[in-house]
RNA sequence: GGCGACGUACCCAAGUGGCUAAGGGAGAGGUCUGCAAAACCUUUAUUCAGCGGUUCGAAUCCGCUCGUCGCCUCCA
């Protein structure tokens, strides 16, 4: 099997990927901040990743991944004068800021769960690790990187030489960046706090050693990814708005620290756009992945968002969104159909069989290059399309048959995530109301030949409908039903 | 203003130096079929925003122009 390629945002060029340990993957990917519901940006991105580490899984490498929970630390607008938003959230909701962390992440994870995300290995949380964050600080503050003022402990950015080494960012320009608001605590403006002094009002604050306060907005994925998987650690991913200042800060922070480099390989995921506008939290055009699962298969978005690649932006509109349910559907049906074939009297082919392997080498290929997913789906319908012809030939034998749905499970299934485990077979689903409407229409037709007088056919619906549960009565105001 | 990405058929979207420019959706024609559906076959970009340049050879590299978007403030 080739070697697998990744895109590295540090050299913004491909490069072999080789893990620290050989055999072990370490992940870590930078996880929500839970004070709402989450949406299709968030879909895109927790998407990628989980097929990212399916399928070093499916390399046979032993992952642990790594995402975290933001419950503090993050501010809304204005860095120094901007209000925690799960405590915004609180206010709103009237209920304990831990209250708001604990609902929407569960929302989170019931939305991941749908999309057949699957979860990460630890989610650790950032109000669970203070202590640790508290020692990063002051490790920082007696290595020099860091200074005190007021309570508030910043980094101080000019002390870091590779400051910016990630965004391509020189901290001379930073200085004169128009849109940095000149804090009279801060020696250089792109300082950024490591620390916070709360004030007494402030619901979520700590003791520490500068006072009682909370800890910067960086600071958590510095502490927890290394807790978890070391330092270096493999693979840093996350989004790519938070390159900068998000990730620049992370490592500034952790290899100042500990002078080792802090993770191997970066990778940024692009955005979701709708109708061509970005989609943001601060921007009031997001769709939340609940209101898309009230109208869309979960299935059918986790397919959109497979459909293009992971570093290119998705613009998500209508037709695009129902072009990839079509697309799912075709690809559902056609596995399907080779699960239920039943491969007897046959004419094997042996064609077939080259093109089962073909199939699994070319799905390596694709996805070894970078998790090219849109290229792997290409390779998947083109085999679909020949395992279609040898049962419409009747040229495939139960040997292929199997060996197709091993390698569809494998790829389709467990990398991309596509077929959901226990998923039923796609003529047999309905719910409660499609029931109704069913029973509804059989009594409509009943009603037809009843007054048509064909009262033996319409004798014998009546009678196969109890015979599987459905009762009916002719009353005079028309019929009903009921499910004994 | 600084940094960066992108512009490929009717729509979505791969391809980033060289075999016929993937795949999905939509459209058209056909096979099959009682009628549908599904499936299969054929078909829809001599051309990759535009203009120059490098090269034996460019959608792919370089320059400029136009357009779209992201980051520089929290954001997946």
């Amino acid at each position: 099997m080739p070697d697998l390629k990744i895109y590295n945002s540090l050299s913004r060029k491909k490069e072999i990927f080789k893990p620290i340990h050989p055999g072990f993957v370490g992940i870590y990917v930078c996880g929500p901040t839970v004070y709402g519901h989450a949406h299709l940006g968030h879909a895109k991105s927790y998407t990628s990743y989980d097929v990212i580490v399916r399928f070093l899984r499916y390399l046979n490498y032993k992952v642990r991944y790594v995402q975290n929970i933001t419950d503090v630390g993050h501010l809304l607008g204005d860095a120094n004068e901007g209000e925690d938003r799960i405590l915004k959230q609180a206010r709103i909701e009237k209920i304990e800021p831990m209250e708001v962390v604990e609902r929407y992440m569960r929302s989170y994870f019931e939305d991941m769960d749908a999309l057949n995300v699957l979860r990460p290995d630890i989610s650790p949380r950032a109000s669970a690790h203070i202590p640790e964050q508290i020692e990063l600080v002051q490790t920082l503050l007696d290595k020099g990187y860091a200074y005190e003022v007021n309570g508030t402990v910043y980094f101080s950015v000019e002390k870091f030489k590779d400051y910016g080494k990630l965004s391509g960012r020189d901290v001379n320009e930073l200085k004169s960046g128009v849109r940095i608001n000149v804090h009279s605590d801060k020696r250089h403006p792109a300082d950024f706090a490591l620390w916070k002094k709360a004030e007494p009002e402030h619901l979520m604050q700590w003791n520490s050693p500068w006072g009682k306060g909370y800890p910067g907005w960086h600071a958590e994925c510095s502490v927890m990814s290394t807790k978890y998987l070391g330092q270096p650690f493999d693979i840093h991913g996350g989004g790519i708005e938070n390159i900068f200042p998000h990730h620049e800060c992370e490592i500034a922070q952790s290899e100042a620290a500990t002078g080792k480099e802090f993770a191997h390989y970066w990778i940024h995921n692009n955005m979701i756009t709708v109708d061509g506008q970005k989609m943001g939290k601060s921007l009031s055009n997001f769709i939340t992945i609940k209101d898309a699962l009230k109208k869309y298969d979960p299935m059918a978005i986790r397919f959109f968002v497979l459909s293009s690649h992971y570093r290119s932006p998705l613009d998500f509109s209508e037709s695009a969104r129902e072009a990839g349910q079509k697309g799912l559907e075709r690809f559902i049906e056609g596995y399907h159909r080779l699960r239920k074939a039943s491969c007897v009297n046959l004419k094997p082919n042996g064609i077939y069989s080259q093109a089962i392997n073909n199939y699994k080498q070319r799905f390596e290929e694709e996805m070894n290059d970078d998790f090219n997913s849109p290229k792997a789906i290409a390779a998947l319908f083109d085999f679909l399309k020949e395992t279609n012809s040898a049962l419409d030939k009747n040229e495939m034998d139960q040997e292929m048959q199997s060996s197709a749905l091993k390698i569809i499970d494998e790829t389709a299934g467990n990398v991309l995530g596509l077929i959901k485990p226990g998923t039923t077979d796609v003529f047999g689903q309905a719910d409660q109301k499609d029931i109704q409407s069913m029973v509804n229409l059989l009594i409509e037709l009943r009603n037809k030949l009843r007054s048509e007088k064909n009262f033996n056919l319409a004798d014998e619906i009546r009678k196969r409908l109890l015979e599987i549960g459905f009762e009916l009565r002719d009353t005079a105001s028309g019929t009903e039903w009921k499910k004994n």
